[in-house]
This record gives structure tokens, C-alpha cells and sequence, in this order.
DNA sequence: GATTTTCTTGAATGGGCATTCAAGTATATT
DNA sequence: AATATACTTGAATGCCCATTCAAGAAAATC
């Protein structure tokens, strides 16, 4: 084989910073030859083009988050107050410099238009985290009461995600969490 | 003066509907042509360039949405009802072929890079309408409470904006806005 | 009716875009 | 040592981008 190849993982993170901070349109391949460290042959070797590592971004954030979840969820503190530790570190995450909302929310609203491949992978990674909720959450209470409080927290995470651009934001939206989900354990 | 001015309320309509469903990026000034009708050399000349268009674009939205909102809310039902008649026609929107989620909304993801005046634009119009809502909501309830209650709704307005891109989500929006909001009068 | 002003026209410009590919280089195989 | 394989290199390609500007045309002014 060649000189070492490069660690795709490593180039994936690369790619993820670029693309969630500027988007899909407006992250240009001479970016992504500066971000990655790669020259351009062997990006399309690796990934086929632009799309081809978008989407590879898109699905290496997706399971990262999927895991914080996860983790938080089985934690010691039980499920109920690991979603309140999911949605408490994401009100955190928007009082820090250089907040950029989430990757999957940015490209599902960057491209929207009908039809589009990657608009409609960002929609199913979010659905999986909704049924990641949702699944928990039956271990909490029957089926269709943990499907509605799924839908509740993806629309309160949803909402933060666009309010926490808002500065000294923070306070308020702890507020309304604590009034919207009263059936969390929140103390 | 030259042959017929063109309209140019007519022309920024136009350019809200292209910048709306394709972003700032990822619309061309080749597209803008052909979407105003305008020749190159009249867009820059009344616009000065592809920001200049845009930011217009942005202040008509946001005059538009002001004032469906200042008309629900002092329409006959009165400031709480009328709340919940804005917080309703959104979810409706969302049900309609097309959806695209809120211009204002979109350019602040889209363009969120440090410093950007769209995205300050976008933001200062998205507090305009916060304000709105705390103003009407003083006339009901005390000050603290009023900008509290007005925060909890714009926190739902953007979950929403991002939620109703899910297909089938409109009665969920509607069952979490009666449990998050309990003090609007739903009936 | 001549001149000035105001607006429109649309081809031209230069730069940046995503992508390609022939050539190079290091490892593996024989 | 020779050959094949696997990966990297980076200049080159053609296309599309935002923007400009000289030329033209209609109204306003004189």
C-alpha cells in the first residue's frame, strides 16, 4: 500500500466542524482541503464527493449524540432525571462562545426543498433519537402516553436550539422547561 | 424618467419566496433574475448587491409577520385567545405541501457565523416579535410574569418551525401546547 | 425640440466553485 | 529485484458565481 493513510475518523470530526458551523452550501471543497488536511483526489477517493462526506459527517454526529443520550439515560441517576441532564447540558452548550445550535436541526431547515437526500437523512436521524426517547420512556409509562412526551421533548430540545442563539437565555428557558415538563423530576 | 419603474413591493415579494425556501447561500443571483424579472443592472442598482436584496427581503417578512400577529391579537377574541389563534394557523401552515418552516428562523440558523449582520438581522427581528407578544401579555398579567410567558412562547414558536417538517405532527404540536401552556385559553 | 435626468438592458469580467486525472510514491506480493 | 497494488499529490478543467458598465430608451426639464 501507500504512505500511511489518513485516519478517517479524525477527518470526519474535521468535516463535522466545518459543515455544522457554515452549512452545506457555504462550506466550499477548498475549506474542507484546509480543514481535513487532505488533498482533493483523495477526499473523492474516500468519499465520492462533497455529499458523499456530508452525509458521512451527518452520521457520525448523529451517533455521537445518540450515545450522550444513551448514556445519560442508563446513568446512575435513572431516566427520568437523565433527560432532565440531557436538556439541562444543551442549555449549557448555548451559553458557551461560539454556540452553533445542532447539525442535524441546521441541515434540516438548510435543505428543506422537496426531495432533497440529505434533508431527508438529517429528518430520519432526528426521528431516531425522538423513538430513542420514546423507548426509554415506555419503561416509564404505557406506549402512547411515552410517544407524547417523546414529541414534547424533541419540540422543547428543537425550541432551544434556535432560542439559545438568544443571549442570557439561559435562566429562561430553564423556566420554561420546569413549567412545559412538570412530569420530569426536576427538584 | 425612464420607461415604467418596476414595483418594487412586487419585487421584494419575490425575492422573499427564492431566499425563503433556498436560504442566502444556496439562491443565486441568476435565480433572483429570473424570479423578479428584474436585469442585473436594475437589482443592483436599486439594491446595491445580493445582501442588500436580502436584508429588504427579511424586513418585509418581518413586517408581515408583525403584523398578522398584532391583528390576531387585537382581533375580537381578545389577546389570550388570540395567542392561541397565531399558535394554531403555524401548526397549520406546517400541514401544507411546501412547508418552510420561518424565513426569520432559517437565516438565523443559516448564517449564524460569528458576526454576520443577517444573522444579528434575523435575531433583532425574531426579539421585535418577543417583544410584541410581552407587550399584549403586560396587559394581562404583571411585568415579570408577562416576559417570562412571552419567552415560553417563542420557545415553542421555534420548536414548532422545526418540528412541523415531521409528517403527521400537527396533533401532537397541539396536545404539547395545551400541557405547556395551561394558562391560554384552549377550551 | 433639445438637453438632462432616470432608469433599464444584457453581455462581459474575473474569480471561486466542485471535480478530475495523470503522475508520483510507498508498501505488499512474487 | 521486479512487479503489482493502494494510496497520495496538486495542477488543471470547465462551469457558474456575484458584480459591473457602456449603451440605450423613456420621461422630465428647459
Amino acid at each position: 500500500m501507500a504512505k500511511a493513510q489518513f485516519n478517517r475518523d479524525e477527518v470526519v470530526e474535521n468535516a463535522i466542524r466545518l459543515f455544522w458551523q457554515h452549512g452545506y452550501s457555504a462550506s466550499s471543497m477548498q475549506q474542507v482541503v484546509k480543514a481535513t488536511g487532505l488533498q482533493p483526489g483523495s477526499i473523492y477517493l474516500a468519499f465520492k464527493n462533497k455529499e458523499g462526506l456530508f452525509r458521512e459527517a451527518l452520521d457520525a454526529y448523529s451517533d455521537h449524540s445518540k450515545k450522550r443520550i444513551k448514556d445519560a439515560l442508563e446513568g446512575p441517576d435513572g431516566i427520568l432525571k437523565g433527560i432532565c441532564n440531557v436538556l439541562e447540558s444543551m442549555i449549557e452548550q448555548s451559553t458557551q462562545a461560539g454556540y452553533n445550535s445542532c447539525f442535524l436541526i441546521k441541515t434540516q431547515l438548510e435543505l428543506a426543498a422537496e426531495g432533497n437526500t440529505l434533508h431527508e437523512l438529517a429528518s430520519a436521524k432526528l426521528d431516531e433519537i425522538e423513538a430513542l426517547f420514546r423507548s426509554y420512556l415506555e419503561k416509564e409509562c404505557e406506549a402512547e402516553l411515552a410517544q407524547q412526551r417523546a414529541a414534547c421533548i424533541m419540540l422543547h430540545i428543537f425550541g432551544m436550539r434556535v432560542y439559545g442563539y438568544k443571549p442570557d437565555s439561559a435562566q429562561r428557558m430553564r423556566d420554561s422547561l420546569r413549567l412545559a415538563l412538570p412530569w420530569l423530576p426536576w427538584e
